[in-house]
DNA sequence: CTGAAAGCGCTAACAC
DNA sequence: GTGTTAGCGCTTTCAG
């Protein structure tokens, strides 16, 4: 097995003292020719590798990027992980990744996170934290960065979630239809309540009067809400207003929509004739599912994440910047949009 | 802004020598009661935090797993991971990340990965490496593990893929099927190997006549194949023999089962009136597109490999361990096992 | 250009 | 029990 080679074997085997070895190694341009290719030559022919831990403590940088994600189960993250992934290993750093099941757990990871010289940036993501935490983060000196979701203190990166329900909404109104509600997620969650702000500012920018009974939210709680089954759930609860149900809805994920195409499919109920639907993110599903929803673009947001929290790492004094995208709504099926156009006739519709 | 504090400011501040701040700061017994109280209270005043990569030089360990997985966009990986997640952060390691685009790639990972002490351990999804990458792994002595892929030298968590085909596929054949075909990834990828092997197995065995022309494969390469693209075009191929055409499938994974069912559509097939299909994985949106498929036990295949590489790690000398999970048949409607029971009419098929 | 030496912050062996 | 000291492997002055 091989044995651990050090900068001093190097040295002792090329004639020269580690500070010229530790200069070839890092590239420092005062270093004879000769003398360079004498010790490079010696550090392959040793198959030299640096040892990280070493080389860390000694620059004092970590050259690590930490992500802290609610469960990366979804989608959402996924897509965004993957922007980040791709752009930190551009930026030669590395990746640690913190999973917490929910945003009070981030405190624990925050603290991991702090130890001196650990990581030299992190990127929190959809995390809605205590104040005790923010503070803490924010005298800690740290780069940092909020993905989806929003502090005054840091720079973030989020989607217009209120204006891309605006915009789902009033699409459906736009076809026509007067009896839209809403499948929200839990109000805990800011992007929840920021599309219940979307949504009842379109209806009531349209003249239909907004109540409260138009908007249901199932009892799950995986996901703060964004997940099948409280989509399903929500939807059921619906259907069980009898006439009184709405026959267009706005649905504050595609997951969600799943779930409640599902429960209204048991139900009997065709989509789009009965009923339609628009979604929120544009998930892969959504495609394959004909769902119309609001986009987001989630790898590109992964993408300016990490952009973004390398120039701050390089340029702490830079004025603190927010960058909201707005969503694109992508209309397919499901809200009935084609319904009556040639192209799409209503009886191919696959979302029964 | 927080001044680093190290172990000589609170070795000084509390009265005493660095060993012993080191040493109730590492919960060793042997210091007085009242000394360490005095301690790790000047510890908290000054909010002390200790410099990882001092610790990890010092401790010569890096308390670092390292996880190198072909973009995780898949579901597939997503699940694993999230098992992995959870199980190292159990073990309080860190999990560090590198995305591959493809296996070739890994190869400059896994130099990275080498530098000394940089982790205490590697997990490699789904990668087929070639020897000479295979064999730097196993003289570097690192502890290393397989996950949907297997080598002699390393310990291993994989699927059994062959068996899951010859499964699926006998369930085609048992419901009475007799031109079964076969929607398949790319030949590189070793699980499309094995599964194409139980496919054609179960034919064989089943007294029906193998022939090439019943397996195709779609142009995307993404994923080795396993992408929807693939199935959407593999299907095309299939519905242009015509009369000649399978009227029932295995395909290779879910993904690419919804692209052929989008093809089947397009063309005017219906699910599982004209055509049967058994995917393969069990993702998340073959439960809601009622797909019957294999089952493969994701997040478990995670947490697994994790608990064994950390067994590795304390124990070097362990024999290898090779796991194999058994995918399991779901039964729901793509394949028509209910097409005539009361419990699911034909006609409220969602696959459509 | 290059060698020697002083850290980086912490652990652990060794005395007292 | 506790202080002292010698590393861990590398970077970075500081002379020369």
């Amino acid at each position: 097995m091989a044995k651990k080679v050090t900068i001093y074997d190097i040295a002792r085997e090329a004639g020269v003292g580690i500070g010229t070895v530790s200069r070839v190694l890092n590239n420092n341009p005062s270093v004879a020719p000769e003398t360079r290719n004498r010790i490079s030559e010696v550090a392959k022919r040793l198959s030299y590798q640096p040892h990280t831990y070493a080389q860390r403590l000694a620059r004092q940088q970590s050259e690590t990027i930490s992500a802290v994600i609610p469960f990366f189960t979804s989608y959402f993250f996924m897509e965004v992980l993957r922007g980040v992934q791709e752009k930190v290993s551009e930026f030669g750093y590395d990746l640690v990744l913190y999973g917490v099941e929910h945003a009070d757990q981030a405190e624990n990871y925050v603290a991991k996170a702090l130890q001196r010289g650990k990581v030299d940036g992190i990127l929190f993501f959809s995390m809605k934290m205590p104040d005790r935490v923010l503070s803490m983060l924010k005298e800690s000196n740290l780069p940092v960065g909020l993905v989806d979701s929003v502090s005054p203190s840091f720079d973030s990166i989020s989607v217009a979630n209120a204006e891309g329900a605006y915009a789902a909404t009033s699409h459906l109104v736009e076809l026509g239809h007067r009896k839209v509600g809403m499948l929200n997620a839990r109000s805990v969650s800011t992007p929840a309540t920021e599309r219940l702000q979307g949504f009842r500012r379109a209806l009531e920018q349209q003249g239909i009067p907004y109540s409260d009974s138009l908007v249901k939210c199932g009892k799950s709680t995986r996901h703060d809400g964004f997940n099948r089954d409280s989509g399903y759930e929500a939807m059921m609860d619906f259907i069980a207003m009898g006439s009184e149900m709405p026959n267009a809805f706005f649905i504050s994920s595609d997951i969600q929509a799943f779930g409640a195409i599902a429960a209204l499919n048991e139900k009997g109920f065709r989509i789009p004739e009965d009923i339609a639907i628009v979604g929120f993110d544009d998930i892969e599903l959504a495609r394959l599912m004909r769902l119309t929803t609001m986009r987001q673009p989630m790898f590109q947001m992964g993408v300016l994440a990490i952009e973004r929290l390398v120039s701050r790492m390089s340029n702490p004094d830079m004025e603190i910047l927010h960058t909201t995208f707005s969503p694109t709504l992508i209309v397919r099926e499901s809200c009935g949009a084609f319904m009556s156009s040639e192209g799409m006739p209503s009886t191919k519709s696959r979302l029964r």
